[in-house]
DNA sequence: ATATCCTGTCATTAT
DNA sequence: ATATAATGACAGGAT
């Protein structure tokens, strides 16, 4: 617990000197409060135990998807990578900050390794960025489509803008990626309403099925995705990307306008982004960039993509959940004057044909259109994900996946009571007027295996999203799969997701013991909930935190036990040697005692009495005074002495 | 049939 | 005061 506190405290100032650095100091859980739920405040700040639960319900739905751990060693990449890139961005691009940013990043990054033929994309202002040389890097790398870094895995889509720039963005899948993870919930609507308009022009595109997929409940959305994965060819996972490809294609052959600069041009743009600038003016810049390049009315398009642009760099700018901090309270970012650096860069671009440019963010809004089949499968996976997968991640209660799943449980609802129909649920599938399509994990979400190998093969359930997405897990959905664990194989309900079902709970037991707290009180009292659904809610969020802490509990114990075998093992092997070694010690004792035996015989052999006869070596033995004369003393003496010593012991005794 | 293991649950205590 | 974590003990299913 000491430590824990400890823990906190220091990631409590790590958070607030990170925070403070980049200037967030006031709107931040405003900003966050807007968009995330919980806010970053709810970031889990670690627990006491090194094996406590997983806090995914903390750990999901924060900046992006990816929530940023404290103590996160990527933490401080991340907000590197961030100043880099606010700096870039808010250079002051009045229209097409993405791209430009995107491209500047990927000029600074080109230049670098004409430098530096190492790695390092990130060399410049953020040299320490990338520890890890994750793929989106690394020549040209695909960024995993849809995969998810994981909680403060800043390397992951930051990576795929700083470090690859645009030319890891002509790779479509990452593109998509980096897209897709920005498009927050609340912009769906907006989504939706282009996609509609979308749908209206190219009736023959997958919007109306995205749309619908949108509407539909859970289980709906489950069938559709798995239509949409039917017809795929399962040897390319991401059918998609063949849509997507030739607009990035035009989108970027229209970018390599700017690549006639060339690199005398190049050293003038690239040399001021190196420049320590004052991030706060960059922001305030950049901000007052945007603001300006509104110039009255914008058209819908433009309204869409500054809102796309500004909720964290739709494009290059990925994982970056602050980046639009200014532009969301530029109240507290005070214009510090953009300076010359900016003219500098931007008389370039505008001598160099930006009308261009008017068309590329026209450009740039089809093919956000277009991915936006995608945004929303990503979106919608997510939340499918939440609702009824292993992530379990917290799902307010009016959602629209709640409000579907409810309504949905509603309609299958046919028990009354809780007692009755809890104690008479079986172990063992539920009732036959059940009909629920269960999915993979749903029912246990744990790992109850002890040992340390590693987890088995998993084999993904046939509607679920891993089957649809096929992309490769990243270590926290490799985490979360390892611990849904055997579930696969027995695609079967807990007792208590029954219990909940059957008293109609709008979430499932993962929901219950996952959601945080505040959100789990909110339920309760908030939740039109009959007290029968009350104490059902309780009893299996409290089942359900036991249930995994007796996961936990045995899992220490185990590894107590290993841990103690091993010392077992340690110590029976140093009984080995120290009694080895004492054979040998006495061994050379042994030996050196038959030297001075040898040493004395021969002495004594010499040696004469008074008289000057030779001494019995026998009868004496060698013996060195305290002044260090030898000596000597005769056995018998010395015998007879010792004789008298244990009679006198005896004496003692019988006393 | 029995033993053992695994897992969920309850009760209790600590944090 | 409440929520949660930790843990011993027990029950029941699986092997």
């Amino acid at each position: 617990m000491h430590n824990g506190k400890k823990y906190l405290s220091e990631s409590l100032i790590q958070l607030t000197i990170l925070l403070s650095l980049i200037g967030v100091r006031v709107d931040i859980d405003s900003y966050l409060s807007g968009y995330y739920d919980p806010p970053l405040i709810d970031i889990d700040l670690g627990s006491s135990s090194a094996y406590a639960q997983t806090p995914f319900h903390s750990l999901r739905d924060t900046l992006d998807g990816y929530s940023l751990h404290p103590k996160c060693p990527e933490l401080d990449d991340f907000f590197a990578s961030r100043r880099l890139l606010d700096q870039v961005r808010h250079l002051g691009s009045p229209r097409f900050p993405t791209q430009l940013n995107a491209w500047l990043v990927q000029q600074v990054s080109a230049s670098s390794k004409a430098d530096d033929e190492e790695e390092d994309a990130d060399a410049g202002p953020s040299p320490n960025t990338d520890p890890d040389p994750t793929p989106g890097c690394q020549d040209g790398g695909h960024l995993p489509w849809g995969t998810s870094p994981g909680p403060g895995t800043g390397p992951g889509p930051s990576d795929a803008a700083a470090c690859g720039g645009l030319k890891e963005a002509r790779d479509s899948k990452a593109a998509q990626a980096v897209v897709c993870r920005h498009l927050k919930p609340h912009q769906l609507p907006t989504v939706l309403q282009q996609q509609q308009q979308q749908q209206e022009e190219h009736p023959e595109d997958e919007a109306p099925l995205l749309t619908q997929l949108a509407d539909s409940s859970t289980l709906e959305q489950e069938n559709l995705l798995e239509n949409m994965a039917t017809p795929s060819d399962p040897a390319d996972p991401h059918p998609p990307a063949a849509d997507i490809d030739p607009q990035w294609n035009s989108l970027f052959s229209d970018m390599d306008v700017l690549d006639s600069f060339g690199p005398e041009r190049l050293s003038d743009i690239t040399s001021p982004i190196s420049q320590d600038v004052s991030l706060l003016d960059a922001m305030v810049a950049g901000a007052a960039g945007v603001h300006r390049s509104a110039g009255g009315p914008a058209p819908p398009q433009q309204r869409g993509l500054l809102r796309l642009e500004s909720s964290g760099s739709a494009l290059g700018l990925a994982a970056l959940p602050f980046a639009s901090v200014c532009d969301m309270v530029p109240d507290t970012c005070q214009h510090g004057g953009g300076g010359g650096l900016d003219e500098a860069v931007f008389d370039h671009i505008n001598q160099l044909g930006l009308g261009g440019l008017d068309s590329m963010d026209d450009q740039l809004m089809r093919t956000l259109d277009r991915s936006d089949s995608q945004l929303l499968e990503d979106v919608d996976s997510d939340s499918g994900l939440s609702l009824e997968s292993s992530s379990g991640g917290p799902v307010s209660p009016g959602s629209s996946e709640i409000s579907s799943s409810s309504s949905s449980y509603r309609e299958e609802c046919g028990a009354t009571g809780y007692s009755s129909e809890v104690d008479s649920l079986p172990a063992k599938g539920g009732p036959a007027s059940y009909s629920y399509s269960y999915s993979d994990s749903d029912s246990v979400w744990h790992n109850h295996s002890y040992s340390s190998s590693p987890p088995p093969l998993l084999l993904p359930a046939p509607g679920s999203r891993r089957a649809i997405k096929q992309e490769p897990l990243s270590e926290e959905e490799e985490e979360e799969e390892e611990e849904v664990g055997g579930a696969l194989g027995r695609a079967e309900p807990s007792r208590d997701e029954l219990r909940a079902r059957a008293m109609c709970i709008p979430f499932s037991a993962r929901q219950i013991v996952d959601m945080p707290v505040e959100e789990f009180l909110e339920a309760l009292e908030g939740g039109g909930l009959t007290p029968q659904q009350v104490a059902l809610l309780r009893d299996i969020r409290r089942r359900g935190k036991n249930k995994l802490a007796a996961q936990n509990c045995r899992r220490r114990k185990m590894d107590a036990i290993a841990r103690l075998q091993e010392e077992v093992n340690e110590l029976h092997a140093l009984r080995h040697s120290l009694r080895q070694e004492r054979k040998r010690v006495a061994k050379s004792a042994d030996a050196a005692r038959q030297q001075v035996e040898q040493l004395s015989r021969l002495l004594l052999a010499g040696a004469r009495d008074e008289a000057g006869r030779p001494l019995d070596p026998e009868a004496f033995a060698l013996e060195v005074g305290p002044d260090g004369e030898v000596l000597a003393r005769p056995l018998r003496r010395a015998a007879a002495a010792a004789r008298s010593n244990t009679d006198k012991r005896k004496k003692k005794k019988k006393k």
